[in-house]
DNA sequence: GACATCCACAAAAACGTTTATGTAAGATCA
DNA sequence: TGATCTTACATAAACGTTTTTGTGGATGTC
């Protein structure tokens, strides 16, 4: 049982053709009877043969092996359902992912993409943990990339980033179907798309219903639960209070649970609260549960392998794309009508 | 600049030498004078040389990729952790990780072992994302393998799991140095190593300190916010309540945060708490900042790679080891002394 | 001064595939 | 009926390294 392994001579001999014969055979190629390659195929089985993908990765110049490099892969909780995603549709492309994190340092990114490039990586996923611009390093130039929540300004790169409007939007409409027409905007302070992004589908939002933006309902801190919890304390104090919060993320939103409890407000019958981020461990743990719009990790994950896997392909479709993934409400418990 | 990738023999050539005088140089191997070795490293490093790891591998059969084997990557957050920790160590001796999830599910963590034996791993992480007994995949047999929060009972392979009853202990410890004699404990109700390490360490701790161990102050639940809720709010309701609760995990302890408000309790004036897991986004955003031991998820990474390491290159203190790793306390604002 | 030893390097085989090229037998065609 | 084309496979080169084996000269030994 324990010999060396298997090889395509072995298959070849106890078929009894050639190692071509093999070869073609399982792989689809050159031009063989039926009967052959199902025979070859059963013989190659019975004898458990499995590639050595080294070998033919070496003379195809197709390891099959894709390439991760990201910046942070452990200070956010989204990093493992990005890499589930990517990973099976690796896995579903016969491919393999190989991983490579560079702490956000320059000199780490550079020896962690040529270690990719020395071990003939098919191409890289080059990956962000928060959506954010980028420039893609040297190293990478002639290497088909995708970039996963993040983008650069070049055209011949598929990438895919949250819809940001898109999701402050959403959260947003909920909140309105919900009756309320005051609604508070517990923003971010720093200068990240999302930030953007998810202020002007605020403002959109309420154009769209006619609602007047009001400057006094939007506050902008850092985006951790105390500076939100300082943030929503400031707006609930104001005498026309908001009757909803619309919270940049779950952090935050954690933060105006706790400014609410402070203040003696209900949620959500005192005050209704939407957020972003969907992160799981806070939003179901927080008392009521809360309604937040999920961040589609897993998605881009699986897209921007699927999108690399279709450009090494050469499909017809592999233009590069720039998306901007949909972000769906997660319903829990904090929303409710507005107090009269 | 973008001309095909520059090899050893154009190295070999532009320093006057033959191939295997190249490989040899850069490898440390043969027997050459320092003068050459120096000099084609220099024409090597000039001609911006990198070795295709895949020819390497397939010659010397050593591929210098480590496979990482996990069953639930995506699902909690310290999956980035013991990643980041096993990625670095990789880095560290010149190898790269190759991951693969299997979702639980025998069929995909046969296939996805195959491809990383096809890809000629030269060992294997075989990881879970809570400390458990595993059997090892007969796929595994004869590969070099580390079992990571995982162990089976075999002593020919070498594993690393947290110190469950350590990590009791210690948050023990700190409550009982603060003065706390009645202290509770919100367990966990799983058959799993870190219900049973956790309660003995709790038992133990009240042993060393002659405190009688008293069954009403000892409830189980599932370890997560709203049963660690329940189980909390049955417990603060007794007539001599506990003044310090020691909780499973985060999430439960969160459930005794909310149990404490509903019960009119502060923390810590009228409740001391203590858990396991220094969940930060948890930890550090509950009010006030929950104090916590930490998992060594990262440690516990590192230690793995290393080993596999270690084993793969044969070194004299090569033999398995299996080990417990400490578990440290992480100070925040949840404890204090009892009230009197 | 004959022989073995060692040094510094080179030539060539080998790793396990894929692919380019070759070929023998049968089918097709004028 | 010979020439040409297909079909179905085989032979051999190639991928870029590492490792085994070879070699010519310098050095050492007696």
């Amino acid at each position: 049982m324990m010999s060396k392994r298997v090889g395509i001579r072995e298959v070849a001999a106890a078929a009894g053709v050639s190692v071509t014969t093999v070869s073609h055979s399982l792989s689809g190629g050159g031009q063989l009877s039926d009967a052959t390659r199902e025979r070859v195929k059963s013989v190659a089985e019975g004898l458990n043969y499995t590639p050595n993908r080294l070998a033919s990765g070496l003379r195809s110049k197709r390891s099959q092996i894709i390439g991760f490099v990201s910046d942070e892969i452990s200070t956010t909780p989204y990093a493992g359902r990005v890499l589930l995603g990517a990973q099976e549709a690796a896995a579903a492309n016969d491919q393999v992912l190989m991983i490579v994190n560079t702490n956000s340092n320059d000199r780490l990114e550079n020896r962690g993409i040529d270690a990719l490039l020395q071990h003939s990586v098919d191409g890289i996923i080059y990956a962000r943990m928060y959506h954010q611009a980028v420039q893609l390093p040297e190293a990478l130039a002639g290497v088909p990339t995708v970039l996963l929540d993040a983008y650069t300004d070049r055209l011949d790169l598929s990438s895919v980033v949250p819809d940001e409007e898109g999701a402050a939007r959403t959260a947003m409409a909920h909140l309105l179907a919900a009756g309320h027409r005051r609604i508070g905007y517990l923003g971010n302070i720093d200068d990240i798309p999302a930030t953007h992004g998810r202020l002007a589908g605020y403002r959109a939002a309420l154009a769209e219903h006619g609602i007047a933006f009001d400057e006094s309902l939007v506050t902008v801190s850092e985006s951790m639960t105390a500076p939100g919890r300082a943030a929503a304390s400031r707006m609930l104090a104001q005498p026309d209070r908001p009757t909803a919060l619309f919270c940049f993320n779950d952090r935050i939103a954690m933060g105006a649970y706790q400014a609410a409890q402070l203040a003696g407000l209900a949620i959500p019958n005192d005050l209704s609260i939407v957020s972003i981020d969907n992160f799981e461990v806070l939003a179901d743990a927080l008392l009521p549960g809360l309604t937040s719009i999920a961040l589609p990790h897993y998605e881009m994950g699986r897209w921007a392998v699927e999108r690399l896997a279709a450009e090494l392909a050469g499909e017809a479709d592999a233009a590069p794309q720039q998306i901007q993934m949909p972000c769906p409400l997660v319903l829990r418990q904090s929303v409710g009508p507005p107090p009269h």
